[in-house]
This record gives C-alpha cells, structure tokens and sequence, in this order.
DNA sequence: AAGATGGGTGAGTAAATGCCCGAGAGCAAG
DNA sequence: CTTGCTCTCGGGCATTTACTCACCCATCTT
C-alpha cells in the first residue's frame, strides 16, 4: 500500500522531469535544482519517464517518399489506408516505427464519437503499438479480441493485447476465452458453442475496423517460440506451403488460407471481411515480406502499416 | 518553384533525422552515417525538425496538465516560480494539495547549505503547510514572521506559523510580537521602534524568499471570523474596493495596496519586494480568486502554489 | 543478529550534443 | 573578372547527458 504510493510519487516526479525535459526543453541542470534533487537523479527520472513510456514522441510530417510508396501501394493492393513510416537501417526491431503509427491509427478510429467496434488481433507488434496508446476514456466504443488469449501452457498468453489496450482507453471488451488452437475442429466447435464465445464471435462479424498483426512462419517463427506450435506442425505447414498467419489463420503465398491442416482447430474468430470493415495489417521486417506480400496479394486485408523497405520491396515484386 | 521543392526535400530530411533521432532513438553520428551527411548536418535536421515543429511530444500522465497550466501562469504574470496540484473535485478544503506543494517548496528553501533569511506570513493555508514539514536540521537559516502573532485578545494568534515552523525545523527564528492590527497609525511607529521589532523589521527586507497566504475579505472572511476585525470595518474595507489582503495588507482589485484605511494600523512587516525576494503565494478556492488575481495583478507576489481550478480561472480571465 | 538483496544516491567519466566561427560555394552587381 | 553578399558546411570546443562504479540504507532471510 505504502509502497504504491511511493512508486506513484516516483512516477508522478518522473512525468513532471520529462515533462520539464521535453516539453519545456530545460536542462537536467535546471530541473534537478527547479527540483531540489541532484543532476543524476534528474537524468534519472527523465530516463524513467521514457522508459514508462510516459514521454511519446511522434512525427507530424508526411515524408514525400513514404506518402508516395503508401499511395502506389493502396493502387496496387487495392487497399483503403496505408500508412509507410521511415525504416531505420541499422535497427532489426520488428516494431520500432510502426507501433508508434499503429497507435496513431488506433487512436483516430477511438476519437471517433459515435460507437464502434474495434478487432484487435495479438502478436509483439500489436502489443508495441498498444503501449504507445495514450489513455483515453472511449465508453462509446467496444473492442474485441480475434484471437484466443489462453496461451498454450494454460496461462494468459504473452502478448495478449486487449487487456492492456482496454486498459489504456477505457472501452468495454471482449476478450476471446480460448486458447489459440485447441485440439480439433470438433472441440472448437463445442467451445464456439458458449454465450460467452458466440457474443464475441457476433461482435467480430460487426467489427467496424480490426488491426492485426501479420505473422510470418518458420522454425524460428513466434508461434514457435511462443510454444503454440510444435517445431514439427510448423515444418508440416511448410509442406504445406503456408507462407504467413493472421490471428492464428494460416495462408499460402497467394493469400488462400489452407484448407484442412491446422486452420481446422484455429479458435480465432473468421477474419472480418473487406467489404465490411478496415482490416489493417501491421508488419515490417524482412523475414515478414512473404507473408506480408500474400496477405495483399489474397485480399485477407484491406490497409496495411509498414515501413519504407518492406514499402519498396512489396512494390518491387 | 525550385525553392520550394528544395525547402521541403530539406524538411523531409529534417522529418526523417527527427524521426530517426527520436522514434529510432539512433545518435545524431548514426543519422548522420545513415543519410549520408555530416553529424552537424544531421544535428541541424534535428533542430530544424524541433523548430518547424515537426516533433510533437506529449507527456501521457495526469499531471501533465498541471504543469502546462503552471508554465502559462508563469508566462502570463511573470512569476518565478509556479505550482500547480491536481484538484479534487470533492473536496471544499481550502488546504488539501497545496499544503503538501507549499511544504515541498518550504523543503527545498530550507535544503539549500548556505543559509538564507525564510519569511513568512500566516493563515490556515499556510500553517497547513507547516504542518507538513519533516522533521529537518536547519540551524544555518534564519526564519522570520511577516506579520504579528498577538491575536485580538492578547494569546497568540491561532495561526501562528513560526513557531510550528521553527519547532519542525529548528531554525532560529524571529517572530514579531506585535498585534496583527494596532489601533492607530502612531501606535504602530511607536511599536516599531521596539528593538526587538526593529531586528525583524531589517530582516524582512533581507529574506530570499517569502511563503505568504493570500486572504479573501467579505463578511464570512478568516479575519472576521478570527476576531481581527469587526465586521463593520470589513464593510467599509469592502466599500473602498478591498479585494484580498497578504499578511494584513489590504489591496484593491488591481493589487494596488489601499491608502489610509486599515492599512494605516497594519502592523506587519512591509512585503518584501518582488525584485530580490521571491514572494511565493498559497492559495485555493473560489472564493479566493478574486484575491488572488489582484494579487498577481499588483504584482505583489512573484510565485504561485495553487490548484488546477483556480490556475484554469485565472488564466480565463 | 548477521548477512544478503534490491533500490536508490553521488562521483567520476566517456559519449553525445549544441553552438560558434572561419572557409568555401553560389550568385548578383559592378 | 572582381567584389561583396548570403548561405551552408564542417572543425573545434564547451556544455550537457548517459553510464559505470562504489556505497548507503531499508528490508528480508537464515
């Protein structure tokens, strides 16, 4: 209790050192004395205030080449919303970028005053995005979770993202009570049976606009190093051809989801459909370009957020 | 036409340093390397992308909002030193918040190794604050009180702060034992001439800060209540314009201090000036806001501790 | 009660950043 | 072609920031 307290003191001196730091632009040397605390202990609060994440940065200029890959990409994938953010050469993070855009994204839909219905899928890319989310109070609107957030040892999975997400902006939610895949079509049928599960399944076919990650697959794939799939079905899918997943759903490199095989006890709920709702992808990366490319290429989304280097690399094919 | 293009390539340049520098959180050698330029040509995109204010950083904490509204009291009525405290929209206290901020302050004057000269005044706001100063060792300061600590009937007054003070502090003191209000103007110079008065008078001219509550006037005012003065004074008072009053001093809703008038019999220390000391005023509540604005009209203080509500009235004003 | 543990502190120092200034390129007028 | 002007660049340097290390203190463990 006491000790909460205190944590909240820290953090509330760590805001009011970034705040002095970035927004008012003073030196560590003046807030430590504007503070009555030493210089170090001043870079430490404003360090701490960045890594709470309480001090969000973002850009607020279109890049004349990433708003021109964007809009070459929404000719030729036929998409509705693209959003291309730099890429940073020397950094291998599947995020850094395209969270802070994602977010960005997010938080336009959520501003909105008149009620919707948010999807959110799950994976480290959406749950990235999510920590940049700024708290909001969002009553109106509902969001929902595609995917099961019962990891495979039981547990609540790792990077379940709605929690947090409901968290950060205050809207009711939806969370799917399943794990990701269960052991046969028949038992996700039964489970698909429960109140619970059918509401957020009627909620998913309502969904106004869903943000997934897009997955690629591989031994060294999350699924795998999640432990959702044993390094063997991984290598059978690969005979299979899969080339990528969103929320669990497996597809080959035309973006056709495989029949039979593992989509058969997948307990996501059905990807919305393009027609009615905005399905954004979001994925940057290298290993990522297939899936990313089947994906558009089979029409399972309808907006994508990514970055220059996966921008270019998709148009190059 | 060529200029133009050339001025938005360069704040595209600028955009993506900036967002290398502050999303990618690379160094200005690594932008530099990245695009190809000099590590002063990238520190001048990142400059340039502050100043054009392509970066928008924004505090996601809830006291953020407290500290935009100090800074812009701070502006506005040229103050030194400003804080703001979240307000309590339950809570009618005229102390809760801001006692805790003014002892904070209190705190970091009285840190300081060299010794300085602490003024101040009294009231309940300020012996709140007191009440929350730690137990310290300060024997290299000097306190002393602005106003008189004999009450109407002769005991020492209610809220009498230096003694509580020094008690917590165990700082010499100098407390002025005086009435608050004398019966004439010739009483008080006579009083003043007292060495002991004499002592603390010189020290008041010398304090580095003064901590002083800003008192409303009007029929239900602390002073009537308290016996300080009968209501009847208190209606001529308010018929000459009196707004507010600080240590005894009456002022009008300009902050000028009124001629004649009660202030004839004020027996206080005169306010130090706001061009060596700095007057630091604690105040909440709406019904002091008129006081306050006054105050900071007048310029008779050059700090402020208060709270969101009240920031957010003066500034409308 | 003695010792481990974890979080916090200040000193010291290496790294990163901001800024001034002279050099050189580009350009218009003479 | 020269002169004078502006603009930008990069070198050098002072300031500011990040990080490491030893240490302290409260709490917990044995």
């Amino acid at each position: 209790m006491a000790k909460r307290t205190e944590a909240a003191g820290r953090l509330d001196d760590a805001a009011r050192a970034g705040w002095l730091y970035y927004v008012a632009g003073r030196t560590q040397d003046e807030i430590a004395s504007a503070m009555g605390i030493s210089r170090q202990s001043a870079q430490r609060l404003v360090s701490l205030a960045v890594a709470e994440r309480l001090i969000k940065v973002r850009l607020d200029h279109p890049i004349a080449e990433c708003l021109e890959l964007a809009e070459r990409l929404k000719q030729r994938f036929d998409l509705v919303q693209v959003d291309v953010v730099p890429s940073d050469p020397g950094s291998s993070s599947t995020t850094v970028g395209i969270a802070e855009a994602g977010a960005a994204e997010i938080e336009r839909w959520l501003k909105k005053p008149e009620p919707i219905v948010l999807a959110v899928g799950t994976g480290r890319t959406l749950k990235a995005a999510i920590d940049q989310l700024p708290a909001m109070e969002c009553p109106q609107h509902r969001i929902m979770s595609l995917t099961g957030n019962i990891g495979p040892d039981g547990s609540a999975a790792y990077y379940n993202v709605i929690f947090s997400m409901a968290d950060a902006v205050k809207a009711r939610h939806f969370p799917m009570p399943l794990p990701v895949l269960v052991s046969s079509a028949q038992e996700r049928d039964l489970l698909h049976q429960q109140s619970l599960v059918q509401s957020t399944l009627k909620l998913g076919r309502e969904a106004d606009v869903a943000f997934v990650g897009i997955g690629e697959l591989g031994p060294d794939a999350p699924l795998c190093e999640d432990g959702f799939l044993g390094r063997d079905e991984m290598a059978k899918l690969m005979d299979e051809g899969a080339a990528g997943e969103i929320c669990g759903w497996m597809f080959d490199r035309d973006g056709r989801l495989l029949k039979g095989s593992i989509n058969e006890r997948v307990a996501s709920v059905p990807l919305p459909s393009r027609d009615s709702t905005a399905v954004i992808g979001l994925a940057k990366g290298k290993r990522k370009y297939p899936a990313i490319h089947a994906a558009l290429k089979g029409r399972m989304i309808n907006g994508l957020i990514t970055d220059e280097a996966a921008a270019k690399h998709l148009l190059s094919t």
